[in-house]
DNA sequence: TTGACATGAAACCAAATGATTTCATAAATA
DNA sequence: TATTTATGAAATCATTTGGTTTCATGTCAA
């Protein structure tokens, strides 16, 4: 039950706000640790923990270049979550269809 | 900086296992919070307590019915979450498009 | 090699989270 | 009407989370 799926960390990674709009700013161009933490009103360490919570969910990878970590999208965190999403409308629209033809087939008796 | 999205409770709601199992199971069938929380091994409060926040979300729609309250799926909150992940992704193709037209540009000049 | 710079790591803290138990309320049923 | 049934609400608790400060490490540059 409650599955423990690879995406699991990738849902994490997406809850809190900050990574959040950690991803929108790394959409646009790859950062250090020390860009990143220049546009949010906290201190690195913060930062650089999203950072690693974000790695765990595959939304972002990080490479170590010389003494900095550049830190780069990765569409695999995203990908996961919007297939899970996917799987979801799956079910609910064969619901929908399944309504449809009840509904029809109701009409049709009358 | 990070904006109070309403998505910021769709993406709060789907951050729990649990609640996501929820919305597996409200894809197929709606249910009474009883029947959903028949399906784990946890207290009723408990279940109770996540519809609501999957409800604070928009991920589900309660519907009350004499003494119980009929929960549903909405798709407006996976929706919410699904578009947000998009237009990251535009954000990135559109880096890779740039990317390849470096390339190109730096090809024609040897 | 010395110093500055980018990051990692550990200890710590307040607040949020997920769960429980207990009690109250409202609606269906015998 | 009396009783069961479905849920709401409040108090409580342990754990997780998001943040801080402090100190260590490794790398670039003068």
């Amino acid at each position: 039950m409650t599955d423990p799926n690879p995406s699991d960390h990738a849902f994490r990674a997406l809850a809190d706000p900050t990574r959040r709009a950690i991803v929108a700013l790394l959409a646009e161009r790859d950062m250090t640790i020390g860009d990143v933490a220049a546009n949010f009103a906290m201190t690195r360490p913060a930062v650089a923990k999203h950072l690693r919570i974000l790695e765990a969910g595959a939304v972002i990878r990080v490479e170590a270049r010389g003494r900095e970590r550049i830190n780069r999208l990765d569409p695999a965190g995203l990908a996961a979550v919007r297939h899970w999403i996917e799987e979801i409308d799956r079910f609910w629209s064969a619901r929908l269809g399944q309504l449809k033809d009840a509904i029809e087939a109701e009409d049709n008796d009358g």
